[in-house]
DNA sequence: ATTTCATGAAAAAAACCACCTTAAAAGATA
DNA sequence: TATCTTTTAAGGTGGTTTTTTTCATGAAAT
């Protein structure tokens, strides 16, 4: 069976093509009489315009290019998921890509997409991109006419519209956190030591520590570049020798290998050692104790991006200005804090 | 800036189109020295041909549509990496919808899609669909032309390729492991009852006891659909005074909440309960003990369904014979059994 | 009362979007 | 004149939009 077109309704009902395309489109100079003939008759045979037709009439594809770094992580998915909603409510499909860390990939896939194929990018960069800093791929795309909206991995080197955790306060705040609970030695853990979000939780740290009067302690402080396990078990290991009584890690696996290892040296959760983690995923729902954590909203910065995206495009939103904005964190607590 | 287009490229050089159209693509009428000219321009300009434009005329646009129940599923978006690297390596772009295990969101989309967006779908049918038996849209959609390859939840009741795990006999196998270990009475945990994989992992459950000649106790069996976290918990408790030595639990988060009841009762695992998912999530890597699972390859499932439905695209598989390939499974030996 | 012509509605035709294909024409050479 | 190379022009893809054509009506003129 092949799909309905308006010229075959035009031949089947002996109108012309154009006389079809506007009784579609309720334009008045159509009679009433033919208006609903033809609309009956689409109706009937389930007329769907064609989208490679409109898009290349109305030089919009009403779609919009993804590119995740990784689709194994969780909250990227609940991102991906309040794009996908935001954008399905607003007609628009996107194309869904994964740059996989690599910058190779990226590249590729903003060439292999800016082909009229989508409208604008939501993004967020890849660690080899942030790393070796070169974004000539982005401004490029701006300037051809794809704006890009990045999120949670965001760049200062590009002008465009960011929509970010903000890291940095929701950091200090969970030093502010723990220290409510008592702690006093609170020790930072983190593998994201090259990403934007690795610095701002750091510097976050850093503040949360400032406003409470403690001292920066180098010794509690494990700041890296994903190490294998075993590494990195080496690298906490030793944290327990200062009596720490507070963690605050930056993803849930680390607060699971620390966990591990307090445990092993006799920690008691949350009695000696309060843990609080950031990224509330699965893991921190079902690990022992189940962690406390700084949620981060994913499918609001998802819903959030697309929106502003869309806005973008559609012109609501001026072309020319770029804003950043910050999805909020809540502390969720559960038991490996009192 | 603009994107370059065939007409600018001959208007800049003082040609026609269509010399620069056969001199991008080699073709041996056009002489070496305009070719070299007109290639050297297009490159320089970076021009890409308008994909809206060749969608149309070549009636396909090099797209895949994939509808996933659920974003926030470790399995699927497994097998969603393997499909996008799969495409992407064969020049194919893919639309990322998801279904929310909504049978009326599935049908949107189908509609949605069917438009020249995409030359065929990947999918994996909601729970709703799946429930109420209702696959016309599936059927209507091939009729018209777009061809379907089902994953991990299909149907027997549409003519399509599928590609499913050997769930029957992955289950058998899981219960010949357990028995293996010295289990000899081996529950089942499954909160998928109305799933095909639920039902399969079933009867492969059976299968598997009847081959080690043990008897089927259905007070070891606990076969429902999603109850909530209480319920569930509730459901489970009663096993523990049957002194079973085995369970099978067809999805991580039922395996969770089954040691999590066993250790409460007082069970040592793997020395008194071995236990056995299916799923090899994040849950399982760190969960403790750490879960021994029936792996399912996700991403290979992902890859193979996108291969066959590109294979069928392009004509290099027979559009009228369909076929159901399985993925093999892996036990991936962990912590909760010996 | 009949013809003429303006008016306006309704419908059809044509142009355009960017690209590809193919038939035809032009030009060069033998 | 015939043959071969190179270029041009036309037509098609499905839709929207602008321009043209058609046709009926009614008023004014004969």
């Amino acid at each position: 069976m092949k799909k309905t077109t308006l010229k075959d309704i035009a031949k089947a009902l002996n109108v012309s093509v154009s006389t079809v395309s506007k009784a579609l489109h309720d334009i008045p100079e159509i009679s009433e009489e033919t208006r609903i003939l033809i609309q009956n008759y689409a109706k009937e045979k389930n007329y769907r315009p064609n989208y490679n037709a409109l898009s290349l009439k109305n030089k919009r594809s009403k779609s919009i290019g993804v590119i995740i770094p990784n689709m194994l992580n969780y909250f990227y998915m609940q991102v991906l998921q309040g794009i996908e909603k935001e954008a399905a409510s607003h007609g628009y499909r996107i194309m869904t890509t994964i740059s996989n860390e690599s910058y190779q990939k990226e590249v590729e896939i903003i060439d292999m997409l800016s082909t009229g194929s989508i409208d604008g990018f939501l993004l967020a960069i890849s660690k080899e991109t942030e790393e070796n800093g070169e974004f000539s791929h982005f401004t490029d795309s701006v300037k051809f006419g794809f704006p890009i909206v990045m999120f949670d991995r965001v760049s200062e080197h590009v002008e465009c519209d960011k929509i970010i955790t903000d890291d940095l306060n929701a950091s200090a705040d969970a030093v502010s956190y723990l220290v409510k609970q008592g702690c006093k030695r609170i020790a930072f853990v983190s593998p994201l030591k090259s990403l934007s979000i690795g610095r701002l939780r750091f510097e976050g740290y850093k503040k949360g520590l400032e406003q409470n009067n403690l001292p920066l302690d180098p010794n509690l402080v494990i700041n890296t570049n994903e190490p294998d396990y075993k590494q990195y078990d080496a690298m906490i290991r030793p944290l327990y020798e200062h009596k720490i009584d507070g963690i605050i890690s930056t993803n849930e696996s680390s607060a699971l290998s620390a966990m591990k290892l307090a445990k092993e040296d006799g920690y008691k959760i949350p009695e000696d050692l309060a843990v609080i983690s950031f990224a509330n995923g699965i893991l921190a729902r079902n690990s022992h104790p189940r962690l406390t954590c700084v949620s981060q909203h994913g499918e609001i910065m998802g819903a959030v991006a697309a929106k502003k995206l869309i806005d973008k495009l559609e012109k609501r939103d001026d072309a020319k200005s770029f804003a950043t904005e910050f999805i909020e964190t809540d502390i969720v607590v559960r038991d490996s804090t009192r």
